[in-house]
RNA sequence: CGGGGCGUAGCGCAGCCUGGUUUAGCGCACCUGCCUUGGGAGCAGGGGGUCGGAGGUUCAAAUCCUCUCGCCCCGACCA
């Protein structure tokens, strides 16, 4: 492809309304244009990253067995009402009315359709398993879409689903698709980890992440590198530094005005870990006192899996319910459901009494209170792995893929049935898998750039070559361009020629920008004496290649970096 | 949805507070010519704006007031 042919228009300088490193890069570099929020055009450049990462996409989906298919965007909203989620999901569904005033839906995910075609087309156990998977676009009105294509209104999704006999199959189609996202994110060149995760609204029993490090990722996980457990920092469990034993008797103490575990704390001269932070909760079931150490957060995530939808005790209604402000509660005395981190079951801790400017010193939990045992504490800095008890690490990530174990959720409801082989009828079991191709991109750019420009991994880059011809005014420059452009392209080898009538300066600074892994720089200078040179836009280290050596070499470069059949 | 910020040429910005020498300006990009060709050259000439939109105040509005739309950031939310 011709430099002057294609549509590449770089930016000098950077846009302002852009953060991410990604954003920032792809606008700069001229592979996306913004048209509203969370809505963007993929230029020539970016669309060809996008095909690239998706023919990755289907040789691996194709080769567990996967058969594309292409669903559409445009629903009816009684299949979306079939499965409830019509009312579940708020305004992040696109709802709309067609001519008729029948409701509509614009897709924001595909298990209802691909559901409602296994209840028509699977009809015995004979035909399956199957595993049915597009490319597709999805629609959701995101509250906030943001960094550039990472969060977005509109964005193509690789979804596919699994349709199995029984559990034993759902088992083996998830780790089909495990084993071959490893390949698809590997061989698209990214640093990424596996993930226990929070099926969420999805439903289902399992789900895991693929998550690429990065500090413009939106999720947080916690990792062990010595037994391997990781998980999304929503989930994920920890234990918590181990403290002493203190062999306080009951009493009430003083603490007039102190009402924070750090006020209180700074005022006795006492840790933060021997306090109990008491929070009160209000559940639909009613009131909820969610016990934490002192030194501890409350996961939201966590208490919501347990209590269901839940909020915070007004100010009013913490005196209500317990007879005193929200600084002095504890859980000693009286009848408020206690949910608490099982971290407190060992220890003598301090906690609010109850009573106006006093707190309660020397509570032995079991002793003093009961309660109901579950983990609502956030992993954090310094707490350790479930595990095998090594320190856990925490990284930002980005959410490049997902796996869902959605067992009948949707098969009962939309009544996909097969007959099993001694005729009795059975909800197909299925599995729900997505990747988006866009933040493999961002994710890749994320990873990989410096501050010239993007560093792609040869497997999703636009181009594997960029040919510099420095000054297209000298006949000899141009020829010797045109001769390894020509050699290139016979060997298979997609290359950009920067044909343009521009200076050196220009042309090295945007072949950098966009990032194509290899340069190939002709120069008048080693033209003289039969040379060109082959620069790797990574390490940025150039080499002095004679002429008739050039493509051997830059095959030989391109194996390096991985490219597949060089 | 709550909090903050910003809308002036393709991109980056100044002007606004204190209305009138502003015919709305600067850098880059763009067009023409000359010159130049190894890290975003130089010179000369040129094109491009209903100052996000509507209403108002005023003799006079990019500038002041009201409403509105859009975009970004933080948070909430996120099948």
């Amino acid at each position: 492809m011709r430099f002057s042919d294609m549509l590449i228009p770089t930016l000098r300088e950077t846009p302002s309304d852009a953060e991410a490193f990604s954003h920032i890069l792809m606008l700069r570099a001229g592979y996306i244009r913004q048209l509203a929020a969370g809505i963007y055009i993929y230029l020539p450049l970016g669309f060809k990253v996008i095909e690239k990462i998706n023919r990755i996409l289907r040789e691996e989906m194709n080769s567990i067995g996967a058969q594309e298919v292409s669903l559409p965007a445009l629903h009816p909203a009684e299949i979306w009402q079939s499965t409830g989620r019509w009312y579940e999901i708020g305004e992040e569904m696109f709802r709309l009315k067609d001519r008729t005033g029948r409701d509509m839906c614009l897709g924001m995910t595909h298990e209802e359709i691909m559901t409602w075609l296994a209840a028509r087309e699977i009809r015995s156990y004979r035909n399956l398993p199957q595993i049915w998977y597009q490319i597709q676009i999805k629609l959701r009105d995101e509250a906030r879409p943001k960094s550039g294509v990472l969060r977005t209104r509109e964005f193509l999704m690789k979804d596919s689903y699994s349709f199995d006999a029984d559990d034993e199959g759902l088992e083996k189609s998830y780790r089909l698709h495990a084993d071959a996202y490893h390949r698809i994110f590997s061989r698209c060149g990214l640093r990424f980890y596996m993930v226990e995760s929070d099926p969420g609204m999805m439903g289902g029993a399992a789900s895991h992440e693929f998550m690429a490090p990065s500090s413009a990722g939106e999720d947080e996980i916690a990792r062990c590198s010595a037994c391997g457990y990781a998980a999304n920092i929503e989930l994920a469990a920890s234990n918590s530094r181990k403290m002493e034993m203190m062999d306080w008797d009951l009493e009430e103490v003083y603490t007039p005005e102190k009402r924070t575990v750090e006020e209180v704390s700074n005022f006795l001269k006492t840790a933060p870990q021997y306090f109990i932070k008491s929070l009160l909760l209000i559940s639909d079931k009613g009131p909820v006192l969610a016990l934490i150490r002192g030194d501890a957060e409350l996961h939201e995530k966590k208490v919501e899996r347990i209590l269901g939808k839940h909020r915070p005790a007004h100010k009013t209604e913490v005196k209500e319910i317990l007879g005193v402000e929200a600084g002095f509660i504890g859980p000693v005395n009286h009848n408020v459901r206690i949910i608490a981190d099982p971290v407190l079951k060992e220890g003598v801790y301090i906690s609010g009494a109850n009573k106006e400017n006093y707190h309660l010193k020397g509570i032995r939990p079991g002793k003093h209170f009961s309660a109901e045992w579950h983990d609502i504490r956030l992993a954090k800095e310094g707490d350790t792995c479930p595990k095998c008890d090594s320190p856990l690490e925490f990284e930002k990530v980005i959410e490049i893929g997902n796996i869902f174990k959605l067992g009948t959720k949707y098969s009962v409801p939309l009544k996909a049935f097969y007959l099993d082989e001694r005729g009795e009828e059975k909800p197909v079991v299925m599995g729900s898998y997505g990747i988006g191709p866009a933040r493999i991109a961002a994710a890749a750019i994320e990873q990989n750039h410096d501050k010239d420009g993007i560093i792609w991994p040869v497997s999703i880059a636009p181009f594997d070559v960029e040919i510099l011809p420095l000054n297209v005014g000298d006949k000899n420059t141009v020829d010797i361009a045109e001769k390894i452009y020509r050699e290139l392209k016979e060997k298979g080898i997609d290359a950009l020629i920067d044909d343009r009538e521009e200076r050196a300066g220009v042309k090295f600074k945007d072949a950098d920008l966009i990032g194509i892994p290899v340069q190939v720089i002709i120069g008048e200078r080693n033209l003289k004496d039969g040379f060109v040179e082959v620069k790797d836009r990574k390490t940025r280290k150039s080499e002095r290649i004679k002429l008739e050596e050039t493509h051997e070499h830059i095959m030989l470069i391109l194996s390096h970096m991985g490219k597949e059949g060089t």
